[in-house]
RNA sequence: GGUGGAGUGGCCGAGAGGCGAGGCAACGGACUGCAAAUCCGUCUACACGGGUUCAAAUCCCGUCUCCACCUCCA
């Protein structure tokens, strides 16, 4: 048992800067309605089991959110779920099960992924599935305002007509005539090459009728990008404050979610924020999925709070090369802090939460977390110092401020713990360990040290570490 | 072709005109029976070539290399 939490402390001031994608730039973060954000984050697409590569964004994400709830804002953070789409029909159909199953079995491990990882839970996560009507009613305003049509070639698709809004390409500074357009490309009654589907039309040659819904140009299924564009307002209104995801979505998804939504007349997003990618061998991992990079696979190597220390040592708009040197690197830092958590509270009572001014000044600059990580690592030093002198005030606030540190990126190790049934397991540990550290004390008392060090090789051997200190022995796994 | 990003010490990874982030590893010291842990200290940097400046990893010009996106990959 660690010393109790106190509630993690609201700043008074606000200084938030983050780097808008649209804008290219570090800006103040001014929400439309003080004191409150609203935050959009595309989710993944339901299709396979995640790998790290995928829950970057979310990690990041989930920094973003209780910074700002540290910082003193409301946040509304809405992260969907895309359960449709032509991969998860195709998957589907080479496994020889609904779509609805495969989608919802990958949902289910990803919500694994996430609670391994302590992504809390976003306040609401919406489904593309259950929301078509929505959908369906942004396009008809889109049609209705001349940005859309049905395809004229009969297949029931609807698409965005590009040349039609002026703005379209704004948010990744690209003109329209520069972009490549698909060399392979279906026109499928296509005005532009580039126009994309708002609907596509049922093909029932392929596709079950379960994927099919009715609209009023047949029946089909959403577009991906409708999806977002309808959620997002539907749930944190015509305008709102970030919308995030992963770099590779900038184009076409969110240059797309921003057309259609703005030519429908709504604001929008006010910032954009995009997360960096984290490679394997150079290679992005969608590549290399059937890899070993599985969230279960590398937590077999390393816990959970590892991998997102891992994580959120970087910048989040810095590109990571994952490596499991570097990842076992992480863990080996991540458990300086820890030993000093547990070395430490034992002689802290009470403590306040606060935070150093430079881990705010980190976090406020475009969430800084590397230089908030080496804050943590530099009041846990001074934390150990205070510690061999014996418990003190200063012991004290240093403790709590590595605590709040900890929160605030996520990785207290409290919100880890897997408890339950294993705390009866420890204490069969504890007993037995606490026996042989008995007899290697005797042996030690005896200067037999022969003996108390194959004690002490025996209880490593097992997976235990063992630390002498001024209070006599103690043990971790 | 278009739009962006990046090359930092043995390794990971920040910073973005002067005061050497942090971590891992290594080495020296303290502590220890010896270790481990911890603390103190030390070492090795800014892709290349020019330029601007009192001062450049940071600004400018050029070169090389790598990466991402360009219609449903976080």
């Amino acid at each position: 048992m660690r010393a109790a939490a106190a509630a993690i402390p609201r700043l008074a001031v606000v200084n938030f800067r983050l780097y808008d994608t649209a804008t290219r730039e570090v800006r103040d973060f001014l929400p439309l309605e003080e004191g409150k954000a609203g935050i959009y984050v595309c989710g993944l697409t339901v299709q396979s089991e995640p790998h790290v590569g995928h829950v970057r964004s979310a990690v990041n994400f989930d920094v973003l959110r209780r910074w700002l709830t540290v910082s003193g804002y409301d946040v509304e953070f809405i992260r969907n779920v895309t359960d449709i789409d032509d991969k998860i029909l195709l998957k589907a159909g080479e496994q020889g099960r609904h779509w609805y199953n495969l989608a919802y079995a990958m949902k289910r491990e990803l919500d694994k992924a996430y609670e391994a990882l302590n992504v809390a839970p976003p306040t609401y996560e919406p489904g593309a599935t259950g929301h078509i009507p929505e959908m369906l009613e942004l396009i008809g305003e889109l049609v209705a305002r001349g940005h859309a049509y049905a395809a004229e070639d009969g297949s029931g698709d609807v698409y965005f007509d590009v040349r039609s809004w002026p703005a379209y390409g704004e948010l990744t500074h690209q003109r329209i005539d520069d972009m490549e357009a698909a060399e392979d490309a279906d026109p499928r009654g296509k005005r532009d090459p580039r126009d994309f589907a708002l609907w596509k039309g049922w093909k029932k040659e392929s596709e079950p009728e379960t994927a099919a819904w009715p609209s009023p140009w047949g029946p089909g299924r959403p577009g991906w990008h409708i999806e977002c564009s309808a959620m997002a307002e539907k749930y944190l209104g015509p305008g709102f404050d970030i919308h995030g995801g992963g770099v590779d979505l900038r184009f076409p998804h969110h240059e797309n979610e921003q057309a259609q939504s703005r030519a429908a007349g709504h604001p929008f997003a006010s910032y954009w924020m995009h997360n960096a990618w984290i490679t394997t061998a150079g290679e992005k991992m969608s590549k290399s999925l059937g890899n070993s990079l599985l969230i279960p696979n590398v937590l077999e190597r390393v816990r959970g709070i590892e991998l997102r220390y891992y994580m959120v040592a970087a910048h989040y708009r810095s590109h990571v090369e994952f490596s499991y040197e570097a990842l076992d690197e992480a863990a080996t830092a991540f458990r300086r802090i820890e030993g000093f958590l547990d070395r430490a509270h034992d002689d802290v009572t009470g403590w306040a939460a606060s935070l150093p001014k430079a881990f705010t000044d980190a976090m406020d600059d475009d969430l800084g977390t590397p230089a908030a990580v080496a804050v943590l690592h530099d009041t846990v030093r001074e934390g150990n110092r205070l510690h061999s002198q014996g418990p003190s005030n200063e012991l004290t606030t240093c403790f709590g401020q590595v605590m709040v540190m900890l929160d605030v990126l996520g990785l207290n190790p409290e919100d880890f713990d897997a408890t339950g049934g294993d705390e009866k397991l420890t204490g069969v540990v504890d007993s037995l360990v606490r026996g042989l550290l008995e007899e290697r004390n005797r042996a030690r008392a005896d200067k037999d040290w022969k003996r108390a060090d194959a004690i002490r090789d025996q209880i490593k051997a097992a997976g235990i570490e063992i630390e002498d200190t001024p209070d006599g022995p103690k043990w971790s796994i």
